[in-house]
DNA sequence: ACAAAAGTGTTTTTTTTACACCCATGT
DNA sequence: ACATGGGTGTAAAAAAAACACTTTTGT
């Protein structure tokens, strides 16, 4: 195999890592703690060598940077731009990874590496572009969630209505009422009663629900 | 610039261009002249050189195949499997280029390529894993039309409300009733009212309509 | 005058909205 | 017993669905 040099490209694969814990939507970055960009935060990314899968790459990567395996995955952007980057030119290709949180709470081991979830709304300072590739990862995640395409890969098994209410208000950006977000849930059978309350906590026992296996459903005209 | 040969990519710009023509949506594919695949159709393709973005590698594409200029072009897909082609480790990133009738019409010029305008619901056989990414940027224009991000883009002047409901019954993939999506169009302040007609075809001469300048609305709680 | 295609209105059904009190648990 | 948070129903309004005849043009 032979390559001309004119097409030669690196491409780093970052990751862009969602988690929901009570209700908020997290993305999991990582601090820098080299200059340039010392203290600031970063989506985990690697170079994509030439042996391995885009998949490959970003399962390892994620692995390497928290110890967490096993990512929902798929595609999201590919930036280009010559100067993203000040000194080599690389490509990025960024994907979206979701965890539930159980996972999360399973996996929490310590690392070398200090790293944080962030609320989406209040996202640090990044280092290169990954405040753009971030904010671009939100909107679509955002849409995904809002076409019913992801949460039930967020809650594999059980939640409780008052906290996917609160997903729901982060995304469409506004207050739902209680009875009715719950009479449309149901009634649209998104999802089912397990039967099982979520006690100990404060208050009323909140009853626990699960998702039923309706495909997506879009906007209809 | 020193690179480590495990990291050296090529990368192939791969372009699916769609537009509309009397409500049918329709993809450009181009006829392979050479073996493998003699016969086969495929997408406008080029290497990615290290000089240029992607956009600029894919409008030189589109030109080279079809003489096309200044195409709404948006990312769609990347696909990475190590034996995606027999011999060459070759990157694919797909994007999706939208083309309005009236430009095509005028630039129809003589290209050496041959090329012809497919319906989305009859794709021919074509080359290597084509089939694959042509489904993929078929599902994202469907989804992206059901949330009316892309019919102005599709229709920058005007159109019938006959022939954008073609458009709405192949994205959704049922009839809809004339009235109501006229009723729905019009009250939801999706479309409106030019003032002038289409006229010089058979029947009754359709009323021609313009897109508002609403944002898109998805799916509401 | 006939064929072709587009335009139009009303009624019924479904969905959405608005709104306030009671219930189960922990302390 | 009180604080905390969760659960529930009904009526009014809005949106969607069902449905058939008339109008404008070309031939």
């Amino acid at each position: 195999m032979e390559i001309d040099t004119h097409y030669i490209n690196q491409i780093e694969i970052i990751i862009n890592i969602f988690t929901i814990a009570n209700g908020k939507i997290k993305i999991l970055l990582f601090r820098r703690d080299e200059d340039p960009f010392k203290g600031y935060w970063m989506l985990p990314s690697n170079l994509l060598m030439t042996s391995e899968t885009i998949e490959e790459c970003a399962n390892d990567t994620i692995y390497e940077f928290s110890g967490l395996k096993d990512m929902h995955l798929f595609q999201c952007d590919v930036m280009s731009k010559i100067d993203r980057l000040p000194n080599d030119r690389i490509l990025a290709n960024s994907l979206i990874g979701i965890l539930d949180e159980e996972t999360i709470t399973l996996k929490r081991e310590k690392r070398k590496i200090t790293s944080e979830w962030f609320d989406i709304d209040t996202i640090p300072k990044t280092v290169y572009d990954h405040n753009d590739i971030i904010e671009n990862a939100i909107k679509m995640l955002k849409n995904k969630i809002k076409n019913n395409e992801l949460l039930n890969i967020f809650y594999p098994s059980d939640f409780t209505l008052p906290e996917l209410q609160l997903v729901y208000e982060q995304v469409f950006n506004k207050k739902l009422d209680r009875r009715n977000f719950r009479k449309k849930m149901i009634n649209l059978k998104i999802v089912e009663d397990t039967g099982d309350k979520n006690i100990g906590k404060n208050g009323r026992p909140p009853k626990l629900y699960r998702f039923t296996n309706k495909e997506q459903n879009f906007l209809d005209i």
